[in-house]
RNA sequence: GCUGGGAUGGUGGAAUGGUAGACACGAUAGGUUUAGGACCUAUUGCUCGUAAGAGCGUGGAGGUUCAAAUCCUCUUCCCAGCACCA
């Protein structure tokens, strides 16, 4: 046969499934649904990365392996094009946005082609198209419409290279951006905002309903952050004032001895006696415009002031002076904390600064009762109260119990639960985003921009760069700004504020269904045919932010009776990030980028996806290695050079035959279904090897052989599906009207005839007897067979049995 | 500090209580080739040994078990996320 070119077969495969329409979804097809999503790209100008291949063309095998088993398969792509990135690069170019976004979306396009990916491009969508983004203002207008979206002053991260303001999510814990890497800073501006918090108990409860990683599940639980506790209020001595302390731990209450307010708090300047105003009012306005950076910098020392006054903790009558420090988060709680140095470590750190009184009211691990002195013996959980009146004795939880129900018995406290969790800002003050369907009205307020004159089309501004005021650059285009009120008619001013480049992402799975439907988000009937996604693949990196939000959208979306689910995906299968060959992230600063372009030319498109199946488990980091690629081209030569070995007699398959066919055949559909490709392909490259030994191959084994790779390499496979004289696809058993689908392994080529069973003695292997299946159950002799051996003679002789552990098919075990 | 994940040959990795190192890369030797590359065959965890064989071996220490990379306890290091979160 000639020689394997894979230039020579590629294109032409590709050129013959667009044209036959291979990889279309059907809506409510007969056959069973399934929903396959990969997070759709940012389209760079960069195109693609080796790490979008990875990802697709797995989840191509995995799609492709569903459609040859009888599903009716979505695969779909779409263009996730507005936000930060896609306008930085643009201002770098020195061009517009509009311009260069269709540009990167083609190359991707092709690139994506020259894979042999399958996706229906029939479905394909992009955000920034006013038809799409009629509907990403639309859920907008939803959430106003339920009071969920508002505008708040709030404080926000502020990046100065960016120039815009970004949600918690997008700043990292150094304080820096996540995209460029800047410190960001804490600006007060008003801020649209969505109500997620509302959702903060769906989205921890519902998590139990699907089926995520335990590392992904956990990430949301803790960024979502719920915990039980009491609110109490303390009154103060000499005051109409009261302080409101939040605590998980009020047990330990009867060791507080000082209350601290964060500085934003605002009764301060209320309880300060006059002999201590001066240096309050100093302290704070020093620590208020302490910069994340300065923060970070002094490490956990710890600050603060004396107010003057004292709080009368509530459980004994005790006077405790009130304090100022900025360890105290205005945002977390209630702003005021009560301090219990004896078991917490920050309030340790305080009371030893400022020289207050530490109790003990909880018995230490090792049973230490005396006064604390040091910070190891501070102590968070464990232990019996004492010191503490009738809590005395009990263990912390009966005592947290307790307290509670007498503090709020006497209407001292009010249990409460709290969140780390905060609304989610939503507005951003950038050009190349979805605008804010609301209108400001000096008369009528906040109006929203009725449902019929959506969308509010971005209009096309030269200048687009941001300020830096903190004002969008729309408010520039006074023609477009300017509008009369839809309520009043009277002047008024259209927000010029964008949406986040997440708004686009939140809902595009739904746009899938229904791409070109001008009535609704998505057909109803649609909706309910395809969702939930069945399976959801993306990064690690999406945990907190694109899952999180798009799960947050989707259950409003649901309540609001949109969505026909109540979660968006049933399962989500995280992948590892691909790195250079020198182990760097790959960067052009680095010189270490691999371009699948070059990969393809070189070794043809089926060698890059399986190389990137094969480089190591699929969730896990993976460093590129081009000896690797050049492995998997030599396996496709050698699958190629199989054909000759065909044989166009009909012959019986011998036993070993059929078991290792079987066995491959059970392998790789399990691997795939586990998202395991690396040791699916190495099953397969195992079978090869076996085959490659024999003098001939049967067409029964050789057909099978291509059709377990075909989801792997579509390319190569179909060629030689068509060298043998099949005249319909191998990918889609629709258009082979049934003739052939995805192999199905018979279980009773799985038992071996002969089982080698291994003897052990003490825990070592000593000899391998093989064994007749028949004789498998029978102890007696298969024990009587192991005392006969030689090899275990030597190490019987001198010893007397003292158990034999016999396991069918696989051991038997003596110990001596 | 908290949460989650991880550590296996020269390298990527396989094995989730039952023959550790599948598969691949690399290396060594031989074959083939005008040469280089490519291809084919064999060997390849470590130590001792000409060999047969024996001993050791999954970050470290201990435990459970006839049997542990796998389960339990402690510990070291690495990765990710969160973090003065009350």
């Amino acid at each position: 046969m000639k020689k394997y070119i894979p230039s020579a077969v590629e294109p032409k495969w590709q050129k013959k499934w667009e044209e036959d329409g291979m990889y279309k979804a059907y809506d409510f097809d007969k056959r069973k649904k399934f929903y396959c999503l990969i997070e759709f790209p940012y389209p760079s100008g960069a195109g693609l990365h080796v790490g979008h291949v990875r990802s697709w063309s797995a989840m191509d095998a995995y799609s492709r392996k569903k459609r040859m088993e009888g599903y009716n398969v979505l695969y779909p792509i779409g263009w996730d094009a507005f936000g930060l990135p896609a306008e930085n690069y643009a201002i770098s170019l020195g061009v517009h946005p509009s311009e260069i976004v269709p540009k990167n979306i083609a190359k991707f396009k092709t690139q994506c082609k020259a894979i042999g990916l399958s996706f229906d491009w029939s479905r394909e969508i992009d955000t920034t198209d006013p038809k799409y983004y009629k509907w990403t203002q639309w859920i907008f207008l939803k959430f106003f419409e339920k009071s969920l979206a508002y505008q708040a002053d709030v404080p926000v991260n502020w990046c100065p290279s960016c120039k815009t303001n970004l949600a918690d999510e997008e700043v990292l814990a150094d304080g820096t951006h996540e995209r460029c890497g800047i410190m960001t800073e804490k600006r007060m501006q008003k801020q649209w905002l969505l109500r997620i918090t509302q959702y903060a108990d769906k989205l921890l409860e519902d998590l139990k309903t699907v089926d995520y990683p335990k590392m992904v599940a956990e990430q949301q639980i803790n960024w979502i952050g719920r915990k039980e506790g009491i609110n109490i209020t303390y009154k103060v001595k000499d005051s109409k004032e009261e302080v409101v302390c939040f605590t998980t731990r009020p047990d330990t209450n009867f060791g507080a001895t000082f209350i601290v307010l964060g500085p934003e708090h605002p009764i301060i300047l209320k309880l300060t006696k006059d002999k201590y105003l001066e240096e309050v009012k100093k302290y704070i306005k020093k620590t208020t415009s302490k910069s994340e950076i300065e923060r970070i910098a002094e490490g956990r020392k710890k600050t603060g002031v004396f107010t003057g006054s004292y709080a009368i903790n509530n459980l004994n009558n005790k006077l405790m002076p009130i304090w100022i420090s900025d360890f105290v988060l205005g945002h977390v709680g209630t702003g005021a904390v009560v301090g219990v140095p004896g078991h917490d470590k920050r309030d340790f750190e305080f009371a030893k600064e400022f020289g207050l009184e530490i109790i003990r009211v909880v018995v230490g691990k090792d049973g230490d009762t005396s006064a604390i002195t040091r910070i190891e013996q501070v102590q968070e959980e464990e232990g019996k109260m004492i010191n503490s009146e009738f809590l005395d004795d009990l263990d912390i939880r009966e005592a947290t119990k307790k307290v509670m129900d007498y503090l709020e018995k006497k209407g001292f406290g009010k249990r409460v639960v709290s969140y780390h969790l905060r609304d989610w800002v939503f507005s951003r003050q950038h050009y190349w985003g979805e605008p804010i369907p609301i209108i400001h009205c000096s008369k009528c307020g906040l109006v929203p921009v009725p449902e019929k004159d959506l969308p509010v089309e971005l209009p096309y501004l030269k200048k687009y760069e941001p300020s830096g005021t903190g004002q969008s650059p729309l408010a520039n285009a006074k023609e477009w700004v300017n509008v009369p009120c839809p309520k009043c008619g009277g002047k008024a001013k259209r927000e010029t504020d964008t949406m986040p480049n997440w708004a686009g992402s939140n809902w595009y799975f739904l746009r899938y269904l229904d791409p070109l439907n001008d009535k609704e988000i998505a057909g109803e009937e649609k909706m309910a045919y395809w969702m939930p996604v069945d399976i959801y693949q993306g990064g690690f990196e999406h945990t907190t932010l694109h899952l999180l939000y798009s799960r947050f959208v989707y259950k409003f979306l649901y309540d609001i009776g949109v969505a026909p689910t109540s979660e968006p995906y049933a399962k989500r299968r995280p992948h590892g990030i691909v790195l250079g060959p020198d182990g760097r992230k790959m960067s052009k600063s680095f010189g270490n980028v691999i371009n699948p372009d070059d990969i393809i030319n070189q070794y043809g498109a089926d060698t890059l996806r399986i190389y990137e199946m094969f480089m190591g488990p699929f969730d896990q980091i993976n460093v590129w290695n081009e000896d690797g690629v050049n492995g998997v081209y030599h396996f496709l030569q050698r699958v190629w050079l199989l054909y000759d070995k065909l044989d166009p007699i009909k012959t019986s398959l011998s036993r070993e035959d059929l078991m290792i066919m079987h066995k491959t055949i059970k392998k790789v559909s399990g691997d795939i279904e586990n998202i395991k490709f690396n040791t699916a392909v190495a099953s397969m490259m195992e079978w090869l090897n076996y085959l490659s030994r024999k003098e001939k191959v049967s067409k029964e084994e050789y057909k099978t052989f291509l059709l377990l790779l075909a989801p792997f390499a579509p390319h190569i496979t179909e060629e030689l599906w068509e060298s043998i004289g099949e005249k319909y696809s191998i990918h889609q058993p629709r258009l082979n009207r049934g003739q052939q689908s995805w192999p199905k392994f018979d279980k009773k080529y799985l038992e071996e005839e002969e089982v080698s069973v291994v003897v052990q003695i003490n825990g070592k292997v000593r000899d391998i007897l093989v064994i007749e299946k028949d004789i498998l159950n029978n102890k007696e002799v298969i024990e009587k067979m192991a005392k006969q051996s030689h090899k275990v003679q030597k190490f019987l002789a001198g010893n007397s049995v003292k158990k034999t552990v016999y396991v069918p098919g696989k051991i038997i075990s003596f110990a001596v």
